[in-house]
RNA sequence: GGGCCGUUAGCUCAGCCUGGCAGAGCAGGGGCCUUUUAAGCCCAGGGCCGCAGGUUCGAAUCCUGCACGGCCCA
């Protein structure tokens, strides 16, 4: 292990405590109390006249102020942070000069002692023994804070972005905002989850490792089992697999998991992320959009505490109704163009062209579409919009609109700017589906990321007969930015990938 | 993939334009201090200036390439 000089005097520190016979890394710990506990404990005892209790509280040293003969310090736990008050004449004087000569901000200690109020009025334990639980060998960043008219300002913090995500354990050491927005994701998933099974959907797990990836426009991370010599893919989307479930006669189902596409990074992509899907037999898209906008702002109302939140700036209701607007009508209001009236990928290019937007060489028509014209679409969705009827050739797996064949029942809905998800009307026909899916082969070269591989038992689940169903997916890291109001997915996800540094 | 910006002490940053001893605050070390809370005061430390090359008497600074990251575009 190499080591900073800050480190090595650390080391120093702990082979001192070794050398004094005090074991630095403790197996056993004697807390009575968490941080939380005891500050409540202090208020009880305060508003009925008793004398506060004893206490053994643990937690990382977090700052320390030496004044001669007595030192103020203040620890954190998981649930808050108390101060300590160390007297020389409490705690004797061998402890005392241990305490300010071998511990260190970082450190994980145990202090006993009476809960009391300082003459300022804040609550602390007063030392009677303190004692070392763990000792932290690099420093952490040191965090400086002072309210003025009632605002906290940090003065020095840990926000080098790379290192934060690279050193995230630091991170959320050093940033109790960072903690918090995994606590908002871990409530959000709770809600969804809550939400699903009050309404009878049965959570499942299906393959990551599949042998035909499919269900997604995306190109797959390919692995391989050694002693099957077989190729696999992690998996792009959950679809296939859990419509086989309504085969098999489950009414509703739902997986919540990771997806992985082996596609740029960027403020709104990482390669593994979190998805949920959700297919329920018997609905349409029409009842799929209604149980959509119930299930986020009921999800936002239990995060949050309401279902108006804020966004980067902006004010966003998720309250019921959305806004329902075609993809036609939508890309003709923004781009001034109507697709409609260039049939063919040449002509749509030509007139996003004249109009300054952005075309892909030998993209196809629904991909100008898809990327192209919604593209300029989605930063102008903050409030939540759901963009209805995709062209057909872009959705092999939805059923076509009633009356026009060239447009299937499929709608992505988005809010603040961010496209949170898709569904449709699933289709359920298996000539209809074989037919599509021999369409993308012949439409789409093979290292096109459109191209769906043939699945011929998912074909052969459904000639056993698939109910007419509803099919839904959500971006929940997407959903998780909303609800913390962060810019980028990076914020949301624990341990984002990144390049290595040498 | 392209453009722009960044990378200097454990952390947060100055210094770079206009080349000439490597700087500050916090953290750390030594000392003073019995109600502090960005505690305060005194003293002394701490660097592969991202990496490699070039220009120059001399490079953190100018030039080129590379790595990693950020923002924007594709």
């Amino acid at each position: 292990m190499e080591l900073t000089d800050l480190e090595r005097q650390r080391v120093q520190k702990l082979e001192r405590l070794r050398e004094a016979g005090i074991e630095p890394y403790p197996r056993r710990v004697e807390r009575t109390h968490t941080i939380a506990a005891a500050l409540a404990a202090l208020e009880a005892a305060e508003a009925s006249g008793q004398e506060p209790p004893p206490v053994a509280v643990t937690g990382r040293l977090r700052s320390m102020r030496v004044m001669g003969k007595i030192t103020f310090a203040h620890i954190e736990d998981g649930s808050g942070t108390i101060q300590l008050f160390l007297r020389l004449q409490n705690v004797g004087r061998e402890q005392y000069d241990r305490f300010k000569r071998d511990f260190d901000l970082g450190d994980f200690v145990e202090a006993h002692g009476t809960l009391m109020r300082t003459r300022t009025g804040e609550s602390s334990v007063l030392v009677t023994q303190v004692r070392m639980l763990a000792k932290a060998i690099s420093p952490l960043p040191v965090i400086k804070e002072k309210e003025v008219n009632g605002k906290v300002v940090r003065y020095t913090a840990f926000s080098n972005v790379e290192e934060r995500y690279r050193q995230r354990y630091a991170d959320l050491a050093s940033n109790p905002e960072v903690r918090e927005i995994f606590r908002v994701r871990a409530r959000t998933l709770k809600a969804l989850r809550r939400f699903l099974d009050a309404h009878d959907f049965l959570e499942v797990e299906t393959p990551i490792l599949q042998p035909v990836y499919g269900g997604a426009a995306a190109r797959p991370f390919i692995t391989h089992h050694n002693q099957l010599h077989q190729d696999l893919y992690l998996r792009i989307a959950f679809e296939l697999y859990l419509k086989r479930l309504l085969v098999g006669m489950y009414d509703r189902v739902y997986e919540i998991g990771h997806d992985f596409r082996n596609e740029g990074v960027s403020h709104k992509h990482n390669p593994e992320f979190t998805q949920l899907e959700f297919y329920a037999a018997y609905w349409d898209y029409n009842d799929v959009m209604n149980f959509c906008e119930r299930m986020i702002a009921t999800v936002a109302e239990e995060v949050l505490g309401s279902p108006i939140i804020r966004y980067q700036g902006h004010e966003i209701d998720l309250r019921p109704p959305w806004r329902r607007v075609t993809l036609r009508e939508a890309a003709r209001a923004v781009t001034g163009i109507d697709y409609r009236d260039y049939p063919t990928a040449e002509s749509l290019a030509a007139a996003m062209r004249e109009k300054g937007l952005p075309v892909k060489p030998g993209a196809t028509w629904g991909y100008l579409i898809d990327k192209g014209l919604l593209g300029a679409v989605e930063p102008t969705l903050i409030q939540p919009t759901f963009v209805l009827d995709y062209p057909r050739d872009i959705s092999p797996l939805a059923k076509t609109k009633p009356n026009d064949p060239t447009h299937v029942e499929r709608f992505e809905y988005f809010i603040g700017g961010l496209e949170m998800g898709n569904a449709f009307t699933e289709l359920n026909d298996p000539f209809d589906q074989e037919q599509r899916f021999l369409e993308m082969g012949r439409l789409y070269a093979p290292e096109d990321e459109e191209t769906h591989p043939m699945d011929e038992d998912y074909l052969r689940a459904m000639k056993y007969g698939m109910p007419p169903n509803g099919g839904f997916g959500l971006g929940v890291d997407r959903l998780v930015m909303l609800l913390t109001d962060q810019p980028t997915i990076r914020e949301v996800i624990l341990f984002p990938h990144l390049r290595p540094k040498d």
